[in-house]
DNA sequence: AACACCGTCAACCGCCCCGAT
DNA sequence: GATCGGGGCGGTTGACGGTGT
C-alpha cells in the first residue's frame, strides 16, 4: 500500500514505536515545538511519517495526558455527550481533560457499548431497544427496561428526514405532566427587549435585539455560555424542517422544536403558536414551569431527542451541555 | 502445555476540510 | 475555480496479553 501522501515519497517505518523513537520525538518537540508535522521526521531524525509522529505525540507522549482507567464520572460524561454528538470522539474527548479521542473511542467500543446493550439500550441512538430485537441472553436489567416500555421514549428521529414540512412533524411522545422548557424569555427594562436565559446556569444566551440588529452574532452576548456556544438568531424561525435539526419539547399547549444550523439556534413553536415569536407580545414562551427539570432532560428527553440529519451534523459541534 | 477465543489498545488508513498557490 | 498539501478525524486493523478449554 502506498501510504499517505505526506509520506509516500520517503521510506517510513510502521508499527509500534520504540523507546528510542519516542525519546527522539519527545526531545525534538519539547525543544522546538512541533511546528509542521510533515517536517518533524526529518528534523527529529525519525524514519516515520509526519502523521505517525503527530499521532504518537497526541496519543502517548503529550505531557498533559491523563493515564489510567476511566472513572465512573468520565464514563457518564462520555455517555451523556455521545447521546448528543454521536461518534464524534474528538468532540467528546474535549469534555475529558487529558483524554484523547482514540482513548475515548476505544473505551466506548470495548466497554460502554456493551454495557448499554446489556441495559437494553441502543448504543447508537440511546433509545430502548424493542424486546423482539434484543439479544436472547438479556439481563435482568434488560427485562426490567423491557417491561417499562416497548416503544422508544422519543420518536422524533424517524420523522426528521429531508424535506418534511414542519407541520408534518408530530410532537414527540413523552410522559404526561412534564412542564419543561429549555429557554425562558425574561423581559428586560427595555420594553422591546427580552432575554433568553439558560435555565441551567442562568446565563443570558440571547437577546432579541441582537438578532434584530445583526443576523449573525455568534457568542456576542454570552461568550462564556455553553448553551450552546453558537447562538445567534431566531429571526428565521419559519425555516422549514429540511434546514433544521433538533429536538422537541412538550408543553401544555405547544411544543418547540429546537434546531441548530451552521450559524443558528432555531426555536420553532409549532402547535398553537404559529404567529409571532415576539415574546413580549405573546405568551407562547410562558411555559408551565419556571424550573428546569434536569433529571427529565437527562434521563428521558436526551435519550432519544437529539436528532441531526447527516448533512447538518457539523452544526452540532457546538451543541454542548454544561451541567456544572 | 497447546490452542482458541476474546478484549484491549496503539497505530494505520482513507477521507474530509481548509488554506495556500 | 482547480489543485495540492497539511492537519484532523473516525473507522478499522492487528499485535498482544489474559483466560478458558
Amino acid at each position: 500500500m502506498a501510504g499517505h501522501r505526506c509520506c509516500s515519497k520517503q521510506k517510513v517505518k510502521k508499527g509500534l514505536w520504540s523507546p528510542e523513537e519516542d525519546e527522539k520525538l519527545l526531545k525534538h518537540i519539547t525543544t522546538h515545538g512541533h511546528g509542521s508535522w510533515s517536517s518533524i521526521p526529518k528534523l527529529a531524525g525519525l524514519q516515520r511519517c509526519g502523521k505517525s509522529c503527530r499521532l504518537r505525540w497526541i496519543n502517548y507522549l503529550r505531557p498533559d495526558l491523563r493515564r489510567g482507567s476511566f472513572t465512573e464520572e468520565e464514563e457518564q460524561i462520555i455517555i451523556d455527550v455521545h447521546r448528543i454528538l454521536g461518534n464524534r470522539w474528538a468532540q467528546i474527548a474535549k469534555h475529558l481533560p487529558g483524554r484523547t479521542d482514540n482513548e475515548v473511542k476505544n473505551f466506548w467500543n470495548s466497554c460502554i457499548k456493551k454495557k448499554l446493550l446489556s441495559q437494553g439500550l441502543d448504543p447508537t441512538t440511546h433509545n430502548l431497544i424493542p424486546c423482539h430485537l434484543r439479544a436472547p441472553n438479556s439481563s435482568n436489567n434488560n427485562k426490567m427496561a423491557c417491561n417499562q416500555s416497548n416503544i422508544p421514549v422519543f420518536t422524533l428521529n424517524s420523522q426528521m428526514t429531508s424535506n418534511v414540512p414542519l407541520e408534518n412533524i408530530k410532537p414527540p411522545l413523552l410522559p404526561n405532566n412534564y412542564h419543561s422548557t429549555l429557554i425562558q424569555p425574561i423581559p428586560t427594562s427595555t420594553t422591546s427587549d427580552y432575554n433568553y436565559q439558560n435555565p441551567i446556569n442562568n446565563n443570558i444566551v440571547w437577546n432579541n435585539n441582537i438578532a434584530n440588529n445583526n443576523d449573525c452574532c455568534q457568542n456576542s452576548y454570552d461568550p462564556t455560555s455553553t448553551f450552546p456556544d453558537v447562538i445567534s438568531s431566531i429571526d428565521d424561525h419559519r425555516r422549514p424542517i429540511s434546514s433544521t435539526s433538533g429536538f422537541g419539547l412538550l408543553d401544555d399547549n405547544y411544543y418547540s422544536l429546537w434546531g441548530t444550523t451552521n450559524n443558528y439556534m432555531v426555536v420553532e413553536p409549532t402547535c398553537g403558536a404559529k404567529d409571532s415569536l415576539d415574546g413580549i407580545n405573546s405568551n407562547k414562551y410562558k411555559m408551565g414551569s419556571s424550573s428546569f427539570d434536569l433529571e427529565f432532560v437527562e434521563s428521558t428527553l436526551m435519550s432519544g431527542a437529539i436528532c441531526a440529519r447527516d448533512d447538518l451534523i457539523s452544526s452540532m459541534d457546538d451543541f454542548a451541555w454544561n451541567f456544572n
